[in-house]
DNA sequence: GGGAAATGTAATCGATGATTACATAACGAA
DNA sequence: TTCGTTATGTAATCATCGATTACATTTCCC
């Protein structure tokens, strides 16, 4: 793998700086700290960016072709790191058990969001660039859908669903989880009088109620 | 009331226009450009709302303080009409049957959604301005919430519902609705299979399997 | 070695939110 | 009616941002 070292400039020019004209991988370098403005709250610029490598406001625009594109990746990293966490958790939950992996889903995926906010809210609102853009976003999308289908289709396939359309079952489950993370990211945990420290547990506690609401009496 | 008419300038200096030096009400035109744009899926700027108004880029700055001031007033006025809507569709649903007004909330609400996603999507996000600083939008708020709170309580009282804590029913709801109306603007229903022609019927599907999952068997 | 490709810099553009000084109109008390 | 005060709009200006272009430097590979 071409994994290139920084490479020491054979011959320095310079009088005084020590960073090389080239930069390494500003590439990466760019993403991690958009991925870190965002994880600071602030608005994600190209310029800051660029300030935090160090580098010219231009400089970028060799990588990406526009802003949009650097929101882009920021994004494929941010859902490759959600879904791996997703994917971690559900190893702790046997398969022979649906409503314990639907439940350790939905905790994981809160868990990211309330962690995450801003990294959610990239993933999630299709509002900083086009969604489509992205295959791997695609993908590891797909992917994470795929999950719960399979776990409805294991609840199902042992008797443990009240009568019901699978798929009605299955975009309810993830709006209500969909719906709890952004209630919490956009602030209505609080005006609906949910303290700070509740949170976790109204979590758990939707997500049993839907799943009672689901499970055969 | 002071509702002042644009009053005929008694005299006229100007050479050709037609519009008098001062505008008559500003303010209320500057919301209905900016909901104008929100509307046609642009970006709202005080300056394009300025130039819709015919008006000089400083002169929403009199009315306004800041562009968060602008953007917390479209609110309101969203606010206010996606509420008006609300309770016109209850009106409809009699009081004495709990699961059909909340079936009827339920689906005003993401009709209005759906109707109005830019819209919607202002009111809902606290990422334009400062949610905490307009009191009517609390207000108007906080009405939405009492009414599904009463709608529960008489569920309740009717022996109807499963026992269960009615926040945490409430909240459900609430994550599930609002998750609903979230994924069609966020666009993951695509995403998730759901065509343009079924997402009614899904909406219908998916609150009747919340109320069939909280409703005494 | 040496030329082509990659990558960074500098300068510049148009749009935006915001501020300031100034112009004009409306209002109200004498 | 008149005249000063206040409200409201204009013009000019600034800093920031995304984006483009011409140019400089470095790396890569034949």
């Amino acid at each position: 793998m071409p994994a290139r070292q920084p490479a020491k400039p054979r011959a320095r020019r310079n009088t005084s700086e020590a960073r090389p004209y080239h930069h390494g991988d500003l590439r990466r370098v760019l993403i991690d700290a958009a991925l870190q403005l965002a994880a600071e709250g602030a608005e994600i610029s190209v310029r800051e960016a660029a300030r935090r490598a160090a580098v010219s406001p231009g400089a970028p625009f060799r990588h990406f072709p526009n802003r949009d594109a650097l929101m882009s990746a920021v994004a494929e990293e941010a859902q490759r790191r959600f879904r791996a966490e997703i994917e971690v958790a559900l190893e702790q939950a046997p398969a022979a058990d649906p409503f314990g992996r639907f439940r350790a889903f939905g905790l994981a995926y809160l868990r990211w969001a309330r962690r995450n906010p801003a990294h959610f809210e990239i993933i999630s609102t299709g509002r900083y660039f086009a969604h489509g853009s992205s295959a791997e976003l695609t993908r590891d999308n797909a992917e994470l859908i795929a999950l719960t289908e399979g776990i409805l289709i294991e609840a199902a396939k042992q008797g443990l669903l009240r009568p019901a359309d699978l798929k009605r079952i299955q975009i309810a489950g993830r709006a209500l989880v969909y719906g709890f993370a952004r209630m919490n990211l956009d602030g209505h945990l609080s005006r609906w009088g949910v303290e700070e420290g509740e949170i976790e547990r109204m979590a758990e506690g939707v997500i049993d109620l839907f799943i009672a609401g689901i499970a055969k009496v």
